[in-house]
Parts: C-alpha cells; structure tokens; sequence
DNA sequence: AGCTACAGTTCGGATTCCGAACTCAGGGGG
DNA sequence: CCCCCTGAGTTCGGAATCCGAACTGTAGCT
C-alpha cells in the first residue's frame, strides 16, 4: 500500500491530502456540493467509470464524509449520498480551491457558476487567519515547527 | 482524455480540483511548503516512484505553480523546484485541509510539526468568508447562481 | 581515469481505470 | 402472473498508470 500508506502518516495535512487527492475525489466533492447527490446523476455530469464511481463513493462513506439517507421517488425507497457535517466542514478547501483558481486559472469564457453571500450579496473568498490576532496570514508569516 | 479534459472546464472551482486532485500532487505540495526543494529530497521523503515524480514536477512547472532556480553547492550548479507566486497563493488550500485535518482526522500521536503566526504565537486557520461584509461563511450562507 | 552524487530515463510487471455489458430489486402495466 | 423499466451497482477484458530497479548522463573531486 504505497500511497495509500500517507492515511496514517502522522500529519494533519498530508491524511487529508491523500484521501482527497485520490483522482475524482475533489470533483466529486465538488459536484457534492453544488447538490447532486445520486449514483446516476453523478455518472451524468462526471466522465467518471460506473465502478470508480462506487469506490470513491464508499471511501468517503468509510470516512464519514458522506452518508446514505433513504428518500421516496414515486412511492419507492431509494438512497441518495449527501454530506455529514465532516463533510459539510470541508467546504474552506473547496471554496480555497476556488478562490486560487479565479485567480490564476481564470479563462476567457463563463463561469458555470456564481457564488454570493446570502445575506449582503457579496462574494466569497478563502484566508487563512491567526486564531490569537485575526491577523491574514500567508507562508511567510507562519513558523514550522518540527517535532520534537 | 477523460480526467484531464476537466483541465479545461469552465469552472473556477473544477480547473484547480483537476490539477490538484491527481494522485501526489497534493502530498507534493505539501512537502514544498514544508521546504522541500530538490529532486532527490521528494524522493526520499514520499515513498513516490521516480518518474511519477518527474511527472508532477513537470505538470507543476507547466502549470507555474513551481520554477527551476539554479544554485550552486560545492562550486557546481544544479537546480532545484522552488514556488512561484502562483504556487505559493495554494497556501490557503492546504492550510484549510490541515484545518479540517486537525478537528476531523486527528489520531491519537503526536503530528510532525506545528505552525505558529510568527508574531504573536497564535495558531493557523483557514475560514472563507464574504468579501463585501466580512462575516464568515459555511455552504448554508452561500448562494450558487448557475450561468445564465 | 576512476569514483561519487544528483537528476533524471527506461522498462517489465503490478495496479488502477475505462467502457460496455450484465445483475438485481422494486414497481407498473397488461 | 409475466414483462418491461429504472436506479444502483457489479463484472470483466483491454487500456492507461504506477512501481521498483536498473541504467544513463553530467560534473566535480582525488
């Protein structure tokens, strides 16, 4: 298990980077929360094979990022995939990713989305803080301390 | 080309889950912000096979994430993988995965190392809010509009 | 000239991924 | 009751990736 092996390394980033930096994880997560939330629709907008879609799936049940919630469709039991609130808590990376890519992936065309505070209609941006100071923070102003 | 195509998504959000959602990369980049800088030290930190290697490295040179810089050691030059301004804006991504890590992956050891806001001592992390009022924002406070 | 270190490249075998077909369960219609 | 339909997977052969180990190339040191 070579890469697998980085879910038990002792770093509180790199477990998260590899459970989502397992290819299809991240957009799965994305279309997650952009509301799809069954098996076929998310074979419909991701190019993504019927069986890595299962496995992907099931990892993320196993990590308690997703869980199955029985619903009813004409009168049949059915399940659909939705967020924990492990799951709902990992929008900041998401809304990271997003932030870096308006930046510096940004094409020419639309954007299939936008996105706006609810309340003020502002836009929303991802930062890092200081818990102490509230201070923005970037690399340069953080310490790294080995263990130890 | 089935996952690279979403390189090319018109979607801000879906081009960086893409580029960083392939297997390493995240790990990778990990390992630079912690200092990491030279072929043979990814190597031996990451248990990753060499030319899978050379491949991230390539995608994140193309993608300008990373530079080549020369520098010299006993008198003879070599290079070594070094972030550009682009690369170093993924702060924030990987700062609000360790967030998530710390409250939802926590194991009972010890983690590698600890950051600390070099002015004041205080600790680090990531939260995403509105950028008109400044509240900060969960997925519940965020509307998404679908182009026109 | 030979030895060493860094930074890759090459290549055969193991894994993972893809796409299409198949399975299974629960209704609904005839 | 029998057949068809849909959603949600499972199976499987071939293609693409990945792994580990060996090999190449370059530059300096002895």
């Amino acid at each position: 298990m070579p890469y697998a092996s980085y879910a038990s390394m002792p770093c509180a980033l790199g477990r998260p980077a590899a459970l989502l930096g397992e290819r299809w994880t991240l957009l799965l997560l994305r279309q997650i929360f952009l509301g799809t939330r069954r098996f076929e629709d998310f074979q419909a907008t991701m190019e993504i094979s019927r069986s890595v879609l299962t496995d992907r799936l099931n990892v993320l049940l196993q990590e308690g990022v997703l869980k199955r919630v029985p619903y009813h469709e004409d009168g049949r039991t059915r399940h659909e995939y939705r967020l924990t609130e492990k799951g709902r808590d990992l929008y900041p990376v998401l809304m990271a990713l997003r932030t870096w890519g308006e930046k510096w992936m940004a094409p020419e065309e639309e954007e299939s989305f936008h996105l706006h505070h609810r309340d003020c209609g502002g836009g929303v941006r991802a930062k890092v803080e200081c818990t102490d100071c509230g201070a923005e923070l970037t690399a340069r102003d953080v310490q790294v301390t080995a263990r130890s």
